[in-house]
DNA sequence: GACCATTGATAGAGAACTTCTATCAAGTCA
DNA sequence: TGACTTGATAGAAGTTCTCTATCAATGGTC
């Protein structure tokens, strides 16, 4: 029953039998029986069928439900009594937006030392895809702005204040400038996040309040991509403080914070809101607190 | 998994394999190789065995826990399927503490004429067995004091208010009296519920502070029992007041309030806290709201 | 409009797993 | 000590599962 609910998620998510099948480690035929049986066993149709997916049915949204609950608890069941048994181990999956990245290393490190035996698995998305990852078991946890977009059903513990810099070759546009306003930014040929990344709505959105508009030369969903860019396309960006900082440091950039207004947002990790959560999961979230405890 | 988990239900329940193995319809070999197949998966045991059951480890407690919450999701599931396919149906199976038995019938009535395909069994059980019972999945809902003793984790729907009387034969002790003292009732020859009993319990609370001490000729787990030793062996005995009036009525009995003080308690129908119940179970508890509303 | 790729269903064989009956070993109670 | 209770074990029979191979239907493309 329960791999059969393991598979209809991956349904529901890829929205095609064949690569569920491959993501459950089964064949297309086999996947495709256990969906049917579990139609069976409830005595309602999950999925509207023609020559291929279709979506579920309302009763199949009711299950997949169900579904991951049910397929949670087992598995953080299991989760839990490996750690009676051997301590905390496995791997915990982080899924981060970008602009995070270069932070989880102070999440990740102090955690690595206190359970040596956990590994990590970090996943660059979009925070629409973290959340969406949360749902479909498919992350442990996420880094993710907290303060901007709703968030949904996860429990939520602030890391980190994030501040806004301007990033431009060295002796450029940003030379001789202890600061950089919002508006002026409409000026520079612009290196930005894809619209689909929450960084890139707050940029557009803090410009859009200084009454100007992001209108960038290039997109791209890396902050490496934009960097590079910075450094040989001489274009510009626009990076949270740490790192453009660092960028600047590294790349011999012009780093200048961003005022009018000086816009910050709150940095935080999510975790499903399940009680209650797997040992790796509930100690991450005591190392975020520690974290921003020491923070303020 | 799912049938493992329920073996292991049944097995913590009935503290025996072979039982366990009954209750879940299969034999005890089968059962004996289920835990061993659980205990595997988790790879840790979850029973102190010697030659017989000698109860949970603490990991198995865990499981235990866990194990509940997954068959009881499980379960829902498949009844909200169930109520998706063919409406209300099946069966709602209510525990009711005895002295609430004679009351369950305002609740199932109404409901029944709702919901004609739901079908009922009612078991007798103490206040206590009725949430070991729901904890176990073995009711759907149950009937018992709210206001007296710890329910745990349960959702709560206040029905009514009980009061008592005392019972006698017609023209006996209580001949010619508009009341009774909680106190006077010591100078009776009482037949009493046993003490497993919540009722029995407020009992002899309320003659304890009134200053007298419950010691009755005859004990019994049933009303029937205490009603026909007044009627047969001229004992005296305390009831709710509907029951009282009603074989009062019935039986040719005196029937009196018993005051100083005028105790009540407050008698309401219980259900796992679960989100969302299966459908049947918040059917009933609207049917309570609703019953607890027209009463007021 | 013909052709090809994609998608999911079906059939049949072999493997894996489950469950049963029968029996045994270790305690327990009288 | 002897009968009984309890749970584990062994082996056979049946069921279920999963795979490979193949097909039918559809959709996009030239």
């Amino acid at each position: 029953m329960i791999d059969k609910l393991e598979m209809f998620i991956a349904l529901a998510h890829t929205r095609h039998f064949g690569r569920a099948a491959e993501e459950c480690g089964v064949t297309q035929p086999t996947l495709s029986a256990g969906i049917k049986q579990l139609e069976e066993q409830l005595g309602v149709m999950l999925v509207w069928r023609g020559t291929r997916y279709q979506g579920l049915t309302p009763e199949g949204q009711r299950v997949l439900d169900w579904a991951r609950r049910i397929v949670a608890d087992t598995r953080a069941m299991r989760e839990e009594m490996r750690t009676a048994r051997q301590g905390l181990s496995g791997v915990l999956r982080l899924a981060v937006i970008p602009t995070a990245l270069s932070t989880v290393t102070a999440l990740t490190t102090p955690f690595r030392a206190r359970h040596p035996d956990i590994r990590f698995r970090i996943f660059s998305r979009s925070s629409a895809e973290i959340l969406a990852m949360l749902e479909d078991l498919e992350a442990d946890a996420g880094v993710t702005y907290l303060d901007s977009e709703p968030l949904g059903r996860v429990r939520a513990a602030p890391l980190y204040r994030e501040r806004y810099m301007a990033l431009a070759p060295a002796g450029g546009a940003l030379a001789g400038r202890e600061s950089l306003g919002w508006a002026e930014l409409s000026a520079l040929p612009l290196a930005l996040l894809t619209p689909d990344m929450q960084n890139r709505r707050l940029v557009s959105q803090h410009m859009a309040e200084a009454g100007a508009e992001a209108d960038p030369v290039l997109e791209a969903n890396s902050v490496i991509t934009l960097v590079t860019h910075v450094t040989e396309g001489g274009l510009a960006t626009v990076l949270p403080s740490r790192l453009a900082e660092l960028f600047g440091r590294m790349g011999g950039l012009d780093a200048v914070p961003l005022v009018a207004p000086e816009a910050e947002h709150l940095i935080g990790l999510v975790a499903p809101e399940r009680d209650p959560a797997t040992p790796a999961v509930a100690a991450l979230m005591r190392e975020a607190q520690r974290l921003a405890e020491a923070e303020v």
